[in-house]
DNA sequence: CATGAATGAGACTTCATTCAT
DNA sequence: CATGAATGAAGTCTCATTCAT
């Protein structure tokens, strides 16, 4: 699932290297401005390339919103793969993994809100292999759920995996993408609530978070 | 908050009516196609005016979309309000609210997506505007978590509020905005899954939900 | 050389009126920003009148610009006819002439400025009735300074006489559209020069005029 | 008091050869049918380059204005100074440069209408850069004025100075904005009688023009 | 491979004029 | 006669993409 983007330059070292550049710049402009009010002009400026030599690197506008989505989610995935733990029961190795998902999405805010924002601007086939990214990245915790009802130390609803997978995700995306709201707390406040909210619903069994347990009254 | 889109046309319910002939056409092509693949020309169109009479009623494009966003909230608003219990036990209604958010969520799945998508694209002013009106949403919610506190139907952690107030929200919203991924699912299915998280993270006493209550193994 | 500018409302006494209205609202309008850069739409509101209504007592736009250009001249001439000594030598009659013709100017310098840079913009035959007008304004002095040859009291070359009436109105008139370089000037002092170099150059005879009189060194 | 006008294309001596076709092609659609009744369009095609390759010299309509403006003056310039005497008494370099002018003014008289009638439609400031050429030719003749007044062949009245010199000015552009109603003369007939008007007016002594020579009474 | 000038379709917006009420 | 909403042609400017150098 993921897509080729076209290159008139043969050598795939220079290749990585430029599409590193335009990548570095476009990220920052489409983050700033959007997709659309981003000129391929400011991206060539941006990233030290001319207007033609873009155009050497890849065959659209769109080609660059999907490299730059694609960059985001390779890095993601690599930030979060090396802060996993991998082994050890799985209530410990989801703590942790929540734990290094919500801090990679600190340190990526704008990356997780451009792709929110501008994703709807790739043609339909670029839009599914980003969002095939991200469905690995939410595979990440379904695993660990499956792992953790197998060994005992998770008890989810076996149909609702999935779904409590991605309540992780958008739980911890939403420090990116609602920013606006949540302003007053710190991301270790945030962290706190999330984890808690999100374990408890996964059915851990052992509630060692620093956040007070609130058990229903 | 609210800012005014100014017209040209003078009788206020002539400007109603052609308004929302033109924010019935702007919300489809807004949906289907982004706002700014959109031309005023289709917008013209498909509301049935001329290219020059939409401007009697808007300055700019950009007035479109607020107006789109605006009528999506208080559509939104509208709907939540009238299903709302007045009285009753804050867990309760906390419960009915969050059930009836659910259904008008899966009713307005494509607005709800539009406005994630493409607010982006207001001027700054207009899109505080618009913000400021999901966190009036988000403040229906907070609302009964205080009344919960004070009725004592509910426990959250007083910090928390806000956080699981957005919770709710953007627990509900994903069901729009990750439509793509949940498409294995059913409403009700869904609505268990997620009202069982918030209410258990609200502190919420009483467990009648239909789904399977996990107790920490 | 007038142009009739049609008009559906029968009334004459109710066109007279309503015209004098759009051109008090358009000479100021034309005179600020000029004519192109003026809507029709400005013209009717600062009138007093509808939209349509204006299109009742004008048949374009244009038109509204040749009834300013006319209304200017017309209130040129009546004010400089109004102050033209009728008998008397024609050297006395020229001296008055020009101090009353640079006094009027004095008075409608937008207007007359108006003239200069908008008139472009009318339709070649109301452009041409247009500078009728001024002809025939340039017409008053050509009188005068034949008059002058006939009774001796001024000797112009009498094959000059055309060209020394248009000096005589230019070098009134850029009081008004060399304004920008004049401002260091009083109104007096413009016209002890102006007259001073006028009669001479129309060897007229009694140079009683305040300023200094140079005799070549 | 040069106002720059921004293009994209860096290499100067392209910018230049470029700005020299549109300006070409501009001087001749806006004398021909004005400033705002050209179009940009037009403009492009007349000057044999694409509409937006014209935006790659000049940032808007309204630039291209003020290059031809400025090109009109500078040609005018030029060509003035080139026949200007450099030495001599300051009376004969007087007659001199306005006879100079006074040419120069006929073979540019569309150019110079050009300036008249269509320096209202530029932005403040570049009107502001455009006036202040005017005032740059006219100080030449104040120059020369001054000159005259030092080595006693002029006798003006140094207050009158500038006056004299904008009349000078004037004197001489009306034989291309009064065009129309000078159509029975010929350019000989008419600098006769505007030389001497001007040289008695700057008190010339030595009246060696070829024109008939009035003296009063 | 790199450059950057050139292209030209197309976007948004304006506004003179009309016409139903 | 008056109103003012509606029309739609036309204008200015942008910008993704190409291609000669």
């Amino acid at each position: 699932m993921t897509i080729q983007v076209p290159s008139n330059v043969k050598d795939p070292d220079k290749v990585r290297q430029r599409r590193a550049q335009i990548i570095r710049a476009a990220v920052q402009l489409f983050a700033e401005k959007g997709f659309h009010k981003t000129t391929t002009r400011e991206i060539a400026q941006a990233s030290g390339l001319s207007t033609g030599a873009v155009y050497e690197y890849v065959a659209s506008k769109e080609d660059i919103l999907y490299l730059v989505c694609q960059a985001i989610h390779a890095e993601m995935e690599r930030k979060l793969m090396d802060s996993l733990a991998q082994s050890g029961r799985a209530a410990d190795r989801l703590r942790n993994a929540v734990e290094a998902f919500f801090r990679v999405i600190d340190t990526m805010q704008e990356d997780i809100l451009l792709i929110y924002q501008q994703s709807k601007a790739l043609p339909p086939e670029q839009l599914r292999a980003v969002l095939a990214d991200e469905v690995r990245i939410t595979g990440i915790f379904e695993q660990i759920l499956r792992a953790g009802l197998a060994d005992g130390s998770l008890s989810p609803d076996p149909e609702a995996i999935p779904l409590l997978a991605h309540d992780i995700v958008v739980c911890g995306e939403m420090w990116a993408f609602r920013r606006w709201a949540l302003r007053g707390m710190d991301l270790e406040q945030f962290m706190r609530v999330q984890t808690q909210m999100l374990l408890q619903a996964c059915g851990c069994s052992l509630e060692s978070g620093g956040g007070a347990v609130h058990h229903g009254g």
